[in-house]
DNA sequence: ATAGGCCTGACG
DNA sequence: CGTCAGGCCTAT
């Protein structure tokens, strides 16, 4: 699905777009992805509210309405919204309409339909405990180095840490693999064991590729599209992700690929040594007293 | 920490 | 047919 970048990317076209119009009428058609509150009752408590903001947290898109309600969406895997003019055809899979007084319908569409929406109160994230917990984002200018070290003071393999929503909000599986790369870390290495100064490259690593996922409009591996329906070209910039056996651009050696922390991840076995920075000292195993 | 489940589609 | 897929929750 959309990470952080393709949903801000989307949050600005959204709020270029859709910020200060009316939602005339909702249509919900697949009742599963409202998870607060009734479907019925979210269609109509959506009807007649004006949109004032698009916010963004992590990867869930927040639009403020006048009404001191929130209007919640997630995109999942595989998620989009396209905004149709008038006498458009409605993509497949396009579960939820909102129509706006424009004449325009803003769709929700979502072929695996992994996504999730909520109409809450502003700020009442109870019904989406994700949303709730979510980490600190990593494109605040809050985000410092000294946020990222305390991010990383817990257990478990970098690769998890990133991908956790808790403690790192947005990142997704293609970011990650292609923040470790340009910082050269490997997936595995426990979170805990990265020194103070992969520490900096690993902040200043997640800033640069996110920004410039962001100026690219997203990556689309696969079927991501904006609000206008437009792919992004960050993918163009990927040196690991879905790369197997392509050579890094870096160093020439093929990339290969592992499950880790459940996710299919790609780096590049040289850029990215298993064992962290090579201590100059370590000590040549001495072969055991055999027969001979 | 890892596997399984939720869904559908693309691809070999 | 099988494998894989940008997310995230639950259970073991």
């Amino acid at each position: 699905m959309p990470e952080l970048p393709e949903v801000e990317n989307i949050r600005r076209q959204l709020r270029e777009e859709v910020a200060g119009r009316r939602i005339l009428s909702c249509r919900v058609l697949l009742s599963r992805l409202v998870v607060h509150p009734s479907p019925r009752t979210y269609e109509k408590a959506a009807a007649g509210c004006r949109v004032v903001d698009v916010g963004r947290r992590g990867k869930y898109l927040l639009f403020s309405l006048d009404n001191n309600l929130q209007l919640v969406i997630h995109l999942g895997m595989s998620g989009s919204l396209i905004l149709a003019a008038p006498g458009d055809p409605h993509p497949p899979h396009t579960h939820i309409r909102y129509l706006l007084d424009d004449g325009r319908n803003l769709l929700y569409v979502d072929p695996r339909t992994f996504g999730e929406t909520a109409l809450v109160p502003a700020g009442d994230w109870r019904a989406l405990p994700g949303l709730q917990r979510m980490g600190p984002e990593p494109l605040d200018s809050s985000f410092t180095v000294e946020t990222l070290s305390s991010v990383l003071r817990g257990k478990g393999k970098i690769k998890a840490v990133l991908l956790d929503q808790s403690r790192l909000a947005g990142i997704g599986n293609i970011y990650a693999d292609e923040i470790l790369h340009r910082a050269g870390i490997h997936p595995c290495r426990p979170a805990c064991s990265l020194d103070e100064e992969e520490r900096t490259v690993l902040h200043r690593r997640i800033r640069e590729v996110l920004e410039e996922a962001l100026e690219k409009m997203g990556s689309s591996t696969s079927n991501y599209v904006d609000t206008r329906g437009e792919r992004g070209s960050f993918q163009q910039c990927h040196r690991v992700y879905r790369r197997l056996g392509l050579p890094c651009p870096r160093c020439g050696t093929p990339v290969e690929r592992r499950r880790v922390a459940g996710r299919s991840s790609y780096y590049c076995p040289a850029c990215q040594p298993e064992e962290g920075r090579k201590r100059p000292g370590t000590p040549p195993i001495p072969s055991p007293p055999g027969p001979s």
